[in-house]
DNA sequence: TAATTTTTAGAACAAATGTACTAAAATTTA
DNA sequence: TAAATTTTAGTACATTTGTTCTAAAAATTA
C-alpha cells in the first residue's frame, strides 16, 4: 500500500479516536512505522493531513449521492442518501467533533464547506417542494415551513455525532441508527396518507437491507 | 473588582474571539494586566478557569430557569426558557463551539452535562405531555413523536451555536433570534387551533419585550 | 550499468506552554 | 504596631511540537 494512504488511514483512526489535539506528527508517524521526518516530506504538518481527509468525504459523499440518485422515488432518496451519509459522516467523525475549530484552522475547508452547505440547503428545499408537489408531503402547515425544516435538518446532520459522543451509550453502529431515526422522525407529521404507507415500505426494506450489507 | 471575576471575565472574552486553543494562561494574565504566575496562583490551569466558567453559565441558567417558572402558561414557559436560554448559551459560546473537546479534557463537567441533559429531557417531555393535556398541543401524531422530539430539540440548543460560527453572517444577535426560530418552529405544526392562537400571542410579545429590554 | 529522482531517517532548532519556585509586596489580623 | 497571611511578579525548567536540514538509502530512468 501507498505510503501516502497509510498514514491518511492511521491519522483517520488516531483523529476520531484521541481528538485533534493529542494526534502530533509523531504519533503518526510512529503508528505507521516511519520517521516523523519522513511523514512531514508527505504532508507538511497535520493540517494538510485533515484537508486531504476533507476532500476525502467530501468524495466519498459525492459519489454517494450520485448512486442515491438513481431510485426514482424523491422519498427514497431523501432515505438512502440519509442512511449511507451518516455511515460516511461517522467514519469521518473528528471533522464533526470540532469542526469549527478546524475550520477556523483550515480557511480552505471553511469556505468549501460554506459552499456546500448553501447547495445541500436549496436541494432540500427542492426535494421538499417536490415531495409536496407528488402528494407525499402536506403543504406547508404554517409559512415558511419547509424552509425552516431544510435549515434545521443541516444543522442536526452536522451535530448528531458530537451529541453522540457525550450522551450516547452503545456501539456506533446504535448510534448511527438512533440518531438517524430522530432525524428522519421530524418528518413523519408531514406526510400525507398516501406518503406514509410509502414510507413505511421503503423504511423497512432500507433497514432491512442495512441489516443483510 | 475581584482579581478572581476580573481574570474570569478577560478570560470568556478571549475563549469566545479566540477559541480554546489560542488561549493560555500567560494571554489572559497579560490582558489583565497581571503576571502569568499570579494567574496560576488563583487558577491552577486553564482547565480550572473553563470549569469555573461552566458553574456560572449553569448557575446563571438554573437562575433563569426559576425565574421562568413563575408564570402559569406551559407554552410561555418553553418561550421564555429557549428565548433567555438561548442568550446565556451565546454568551458563553466557547462552550459550544467545542464542547467534545473541553468535555474530554475536563471530566467533571462531562458528568455534570450528561446529567442535566437527562434532566432537561425529561423536562422537555414532561412539558409537551402537559402541553398535550391543556389542548395546545396535538396528541402524538406518530407513535414517541415527543419524545423524539424531546431529544432532538436538545441536540438542537446545543448546536445552533457552532452551525452559526460557520454559516451565519449577521450580528450575534441576529444569529440568536434567526436560530431561536428556526428551533422554535419546528413546534408549530403541532399546535391546535387553540395553542396556535396564544402561541402567536406570546411570541410576538416575547419578541416586543426583547426589543425594550 | 550509471545517473537521477524519490523516499527515508534522524538530528537539530526555535517557539510555546504548563508548572513550580522564590522572594518581595500588600493586606489582614491579633 | 507587629506578626501572619494573602497576593503578586518574575524567573527557571521540562516538555511538546512544528519545522528545517543533511545525508543516506531506495527506486526509477536513461
Amino acid at each position: 500500500m501507498d505510503t501516502k494512504e497509510k498514514i491518511l488511514e492511521v491519522a483517520l483512526r488516531q483523529f476520531n479516536e484521541l481528538g485533534t489535539d493529542a494526534v502530533t506528527v509523531r504519533s503518526i508517524a510512529q503508528e505507521v512505522g516511519i520517521s516523523h521526518g519522513n511523514l512531514c516530506y508527505h504532508f507538511a504538518n497535520t493540517d494538510a493531513i485533515i484537508l486531504a481527509l476533507y476532500q476525502k468525504i467530501v468524495g466519498e459523499m459525492d459519489e454517494q449521492t450520485s448512486i442515491a440518485l438513481a431510485p426514482s422515488s424523491e422519498l427514497e432518496l431523501l432515505l438512502r442518501i440519509g442512511e449511507r451519509g451518516f455511515r460516511i459522516l461517522y467514519r469521518y467523525k473528528f471533522l464533526m467533533l470540532d469542526f469549527v475549530r478546524i475550520m477556523r484552522r483550515i480557511p480552505q475547508i471553511q469556505t468549501a464547506y460554506r459552499e456546500l452547505m448553501k447547495f445541500r440547503q436549496q436541494q432540500f428545499l427542492q426535494l421538499f417542494q417536490n415531495m409536496v408537489a407528488k402528494g407525499w408531503f402536506i403543504p406547508d402547515p404554517v409559512p415558511h415551513h419547509y424552509e425552516n425544516l431544510a435549515e434545521r435538518m443541516l444543522v442536526n446532520s452536522d451535530s448528531w455525532i458530537p451529541h453522540a459522543e457525550i450522551h450516547f451509550e452503545g456501539t456506533p453502529e446504535e448510534a448511527i441508527r438512533h440518531y438517524y431515526r430522530i432525524y428522519i422522525s421530524e418528518l413523519l407529521p408531514l406526510l400525507t396518507e398516501k406518503g406514509q404507507k410509502l414510507y413505511e415500505e421503503l423504511f423497512s426494506q432500507a433497514l432491512h437491507s442495512e441489516k443483510e450489507g
